[in-house]
DNA sequence: CTCCAATAGTTGAACTCTCAACTGACAATC
DNA sequence: GATTGTCAGTTGAGAGTTCAACTATTGGAG
């Protein structure tokens, strides 16, 4: 065991602030989509990354990856999106270990009604106070991040096309 | 209702990019705490802001307002934490309304034993992969949103004494 | 062809969090 | 000094998350 490298002042400040504004942001998120959709913030980007995908469906375990769920919390979650009708679950013949969800009708038009004042709010709070440089500084600094947590990039679609 | 303003293509990828990268770090602390000091990330938080506190002791409210957390939650965490002896609760008899919660030897203790490993990990994921320079640069970005999600900067500590 | 490992997904229990309702104590006004 | 309002905190129910255990199916290795 080496001696612990704790944190300076400066990495104190940005840990913390870290992490006040990811619960604070995460929590605005939650309430306004509750309020406004009687949906918590998780189930709304299983939609939204349902809708677009091709036929508006995927494997569990593609969906799972795309949305950073373990497959419990996924299984889950559908099984609550497919009580209110807005996810139902498909079969297939080829290969029937999998499961594909797909969207519902009622799904995609719950999720158009959801998605304006949700893109409102994450305006508010993230890009409003920002300048455009700030985003793009925070866009690459994240990315680096995540590079780092989600090793096995498989979040091509974050990562522009020239990388 | 006026139109939308939808996120462009950088937004998106920015806002995603938060979103993975608060997730995954988020629960990467969870499983680590979890594994080796048997609490979620949020006890840690109550245990370390309370350890820093004059008499390793504070009123409920300003506990809450410490970690960022409603009420509510704290209530029920700090009943769990009494639960394995890591928290005392107080009733003062000047103002009865109030409760203080001090931090027992006994959660000292464990705080002791978990911040190494914790702080590890936070630097792993969160310094290690960035310049000093891009860290600070987060400093300030996400105080400016912090300015904006916690209007009534009860912050003074991450915002200097020169602000 | 059989057996074994890997893959895909589900389930239940324990736990945490949210929201709304509620209790109890102090403060202020009439 | 009673009434009303505010402050501090708790409680219970419902919902989402985690973890470990489990089922079922497919893909290989011998």
């Amino acid at each position: 065991m080496s001696e612990p490298r704790w944190l300076d002042e400066d990495e104190q400040q940005t840990w913390r602030a870290f992490l006040w504004t990811s619960r604070l942001l995460n929590e605005a998120l939650d309430r306004q989509l509750q309020r406004d959709s009687g949906m918590p913030h998780t189930y709304y980007v299983i939609l939204a990354m349902l809708s677009e995908a091709p036929g508006r469906a995927m494997t569990m375990t593609a969906l799972a990856a795309e949305v950073r769920s373990s497959p419990s919390r996924l299984s889950h979650a559908v099984a609550r999106l497919e009580e209110f009708g807005w996810v139902r679950r498909i079969k297939p013949p080829e290969d029937r270990r999998t499961t594909i969800a797909e969207l519902t009708d009622k799904g995609f038009d719950v999720l158009a009604e959801a998605a304006p004042g949700h893109v409102e709010e994450v305006r508010r709070h993230l890009f409003d106070p920002l300048t455009r440089e700030q985003a793009l500084q925070l866009r690459e600094t994240l990315r680096t991040l995540l590079g780092n947590l989600d090793p096995d990039g498989r979040t091509p679609d974050i990562f522009g096309p020239s990388s």
